[in-house]
Order: C-alpha cells, then sequence, then structure tokens
DNA sequence: CAAATATTGTGTGTACTTTACACAATAAAT
DNA sequence: ATTTATTGTGTAAAGTACACACAATATTTG
C-alpha cells in the first residue's frame, strides 16, 4: 500500500490536470457582444465602452460579457444591455457568431454578436454613465478585439434589414415627423432620398398614423407628427417578403 | 496535523467539485450543426443522420459535432462536412447561433447552424455511407433536438439568399439547362414560375455563359446547356444590393 | 419513314413601380 | 409686412414585372 504521502502527491497531481483541463482543453468561453445604434442630430451613433481589457486600455469596444452557463443567449444579450447601459425594452437581433480561434487575446472565446436600436432621446440619463459614449457611425475605427470586423458586419446588416422592414421605427421617439423618419433612412443607408417619393412611398406602405399634432418651435411651417401603427405592419408583413420572378 | 486519511478526503472532495465545476458551472458546450441541402429528381432535399444520442434513437438529425478548443468555427464545419460525409469543397455559410438553455438534453450546449450546398450528383458515392440519407425537404418533422427549428430557419434563409444572390448554381451539375435552373428554383421556393419570364430574368442577368452544347437523350426537343459564369457575377454584385426608395 | 409526343425557344402588350422634378402654403424670425 | 426655411402635393417618363401562344426540334412509336 502507497504512503498518504504519496497518495496525498498523487491526488495533487491529478487535481493540476483537471485545473488545465478546465483552463485549456475543455473551455470555449462564450460571450455575446451588442451592437447598439442610435439616432442623434441626424446622425446614426453606436455606443462604445472603454475597454476593461488592459492591452486594450486606450480602444473602445462593443459593450458584451461571458454568458453564464445557465441563461439563454437572448437574455444574455438583454443582460448585458441592461447592466451595462441600463437600457431595458429594446430591440434587439442577432446577427453572426465570431469564432476564430485568435480573436480573444486571452483565450478562446467565441462571441455572438446582436444588434440592439434605441431612442437616445428616451433613454439618455442612464446612458451617460462612466465609459460610454455614442460615438458618430462614420467616424468608427480600430476597436478593441475584431469589434470593427463586428461592427462593420451589423451596420451593413442593419442597412439590408431596415429597407425590408420597418425597424427604424426603434430609433426614434414615438411621435415623429417625416422628415425625422427621412433623416434617419438617410443617416443609416448615408445616401440623399427624394422627399416627394419617400413620402409617397411610407404613404402606400400604409403602416403611418397620422396623430392630427405637428412640430412645435421650428423655424418655418412645421411638419405633421406620426406613429408607427405595428398592427398595420403585421397585417401586411407578407408585402416584405414577396417573390419576384 | 490531519491524518493523511482526512487529507485524502478532503482532497476527493475538491477533486469531486472541480469535476462538477467543469461539467456544471464553467462549461458552455459549443457545437456546428450543418443544414447540408441538395437538389435530385427535382426536389431540393437535406441530408440527415441517425441521431448517436440514445435518447433519440429514432430521430434523424443534422450534421453536428463539437467545436474542438484550437478549431476555427468555419474549420468546424468544414471538418463536419468532411469527416461525417466525405463532402469537400462545398459552399457553406453560417446562418444563426442556438443558445436556449435546455436545448440539449446531455447539457448546456449553444449550437451555430451552419447551410451547406451540394451537388449531390457530384458526391453521390461519399454521401451515402452508413446513417446517413437524403430526405425530402417537405417530408421533414420531428427532428432530434431543436433541430427542426434549426432546419426550419436554414430552409427560409435559403429560400431569401437565392433570391438574392445566385446561390443556387452549387446545387446543379457545372453544366445545366434553363429548365433544370428554373426546377431548382422552384423547388426551393415551394412555387411555379413562368418559364418565358424567368429565361428573360435569368439572361437579363448575364451571369450565364452558353457552352454550346445540348441535352443528350432527353424524349423531346433537347434544351441548351449553360455555366454559371462567376467572374461575370462579381463585376455585377451591385445590381443585388441596391437601394431602392 | 411518317406521325405523335414532349419540350424548347421566342415577343408583345398591360399593369405596376420607380424616378425625376417645381410651386404654392405656412409658421417663425426680423 | 417681409424674409426665410421647410412642408405638402401631382404628373409624366422610364423601367420592371407579369400574362400569355405558337413554331421548331429531337425522340418514340407504329
Amino acid at each position: 500500500m502507497q504512503s498518504s504521502r504519496s497518495m496525498l502527491l498523487k491526488n495533487i497531481k491529478t487535481l493540476k490536470v483537471i485545473r488545465s483541463e478546465v483552463e485549456n482543453i475543455n473551455h470555449i468561453g462564450l460571450s455575446v457582444d451588442c451592437v447598439i445604434f442610435g439616432f442623434d442630430e441626424n446622425k446614426l451613433k453606436v455606443l462604445l465602452m472603454r475597454s476593461d481589457l488592459e492591452k486594450f486600455q486606450c480602444k473602445w469596444s462593443l459593450l458584451g460579457d461571458l454568458v453564464k452557463p445557465d441563461e439563454d443567449l437572448d437574455a444574455a444579450a438583454y443582460r448585458i444591455l441592461k447592466q451595462r447601459a441600463g437600457l431595458d425594452d429594446v430591440y434587439l437581433e442577432q446577427v453572426y457568431t465570431f469564432g476564430k480561434t485568435n480573436r480573444h487575446p486571452g483565450g478562446r472565446v467565441v462571441t455572438v454578436a446582436y444588434c440592439s436600436l434605441i431612442n437616445i432621446q428616451h433613454h439618455k440619463l442612464k446612458t451617460l454613465a462612466n465609459e460610454l459614449h455614442w460615438h458618430d457611425v462614420d467616424s468608427v475605427n480600430d476597436l478593441a478585439f475584431d469589434h470593427k470586423r463586428i461592427f462593420d458586419l451589423s451596420l451593413q446588416r442593419l442597412q439590408k434589414r431596415v429597407q425590408e422592414h420597418p425597424l427604424g421605427f426603434s430609433l426614434l421617439p414615438s411621435k415623429f415627423s417625416l422628415r425625422e423618419l427621412q433623416n434617419l433612412y438617410e443617416a443609416i443607408l448615408s445616401i440623399k432620398l427624394d422627399r416627394r417619393n419617400f413620402r409617397k412611398k411610407l404613404f402606400s406602405m400604409e403602416i403611418l398614423t397620422d396623430i392630427d399634432e405637428i412640430e412645435k418651435n421650428v423655424p418655418h411651417r412645421p411638419g405633421k407628427l406620426y406613429k408607427f401603427d405595428y398592427d398595420k405592419y403585421e397585417r401586411k408583413k407578407k408585402k416584405w417578403t414577396g417573390i419576384d420572378f
């Protein structure tokens, strides 16, 4: 029979092996990163934080965190929005999963990117917390990790999605003028749109409700205000997914 | 000082704790599942395997596997196609990541779904291996795990993508007649298309090369054969991603 | 080898959609 | 009362989508 000392040593060795399995072999970390878009001063913005990794101290990064073992992916995304930016009740959509082995300097971490659209005015107070800042989308570069790639893909996806589905409204106050709506589309797509054709198109979709109010305190003729009518949209959804050979 | 016996017991306890951490706390498993589409006898098919989990013994499932800690996500998808079906050199695209905590009975496993398009004729020999079978897409139901949901979403995505980009060609032999191409689109989209309008549209895209050959051994007037011209497509890509307010 | 069969290849008119474009009406500021 | 900036509105032209029919051709059959 072995001495208790040798037994102990053997056990300690086993412990070490298992720990290294935990750390190196078994473990693929899983995180969620949120690309949070807002719209302010006629510009499309993205919410970034100071990276919490030393290596990237001076760089901005997306808001993200590890997924907890007992937490749904979507739930993790909602938690990150809530915990890191105080955001609640927002539009959220999965975009893509990034899984290059070397994308994270701290080890193997696969990240699922989510895109979120929020109304900056409505959430202003909370999100101005420490380390958070709204950046113009066209001046974003050189983010931490592979976050620039994640951001680029998310923006691209937003540009496409917004032309097929009425997502943009999440970025505006609940009442808005057609001019504001057009500014939003112009900002997202980085193009100029014809005002008359834009109005015609939006009205023909029949997803706007005229709420019989007008803009206040504008130094020119005020525009009517509208609301996005989600129910009408639901009934018309098929229109947006047609086939056309 | 403790007796060696009590030390041993203590260490065994520590071992157990760590093991349970490995299994329950630290560990979110990451897998890739491939939805492999093929086209045969004018029907869209999907390649399924017998589930290797006892619980799902009688059910079919997608081809999947755990991602290795030192393996890129895309590489894992390619490996699965290669290892499980002998497929090489195929069209592959990430679709969506499924992360419900309870989606896998064996523990927490988040899975990244990939969609693959292959030419059945070209790969026939290899993929008829044990436990693999091509199923008509419209008779797929009740797969193992949440694979039905994954399959449904992938099919939906394919239906949309194929209308925006010329992906379908990956499902056909390199030489094909316009009738075959139309059959393919009809099968993917589950609709009837007008033959003249379909031809007109495809020709107007200018992505087909007339290779001056005709069908053989058909009991009727033979059709011309074409090739998909990838280079022409690359040059025209913008057409498919236009904006249209 | 003639007729029957099945499918290819082709064009036009109509409806709908997209685009380009200009002027009168209105609230605020001076 | 005038200036300023922006709203609200319609029409014509170009382009795209859709519906639809008949002659040409290779194979099969008698």
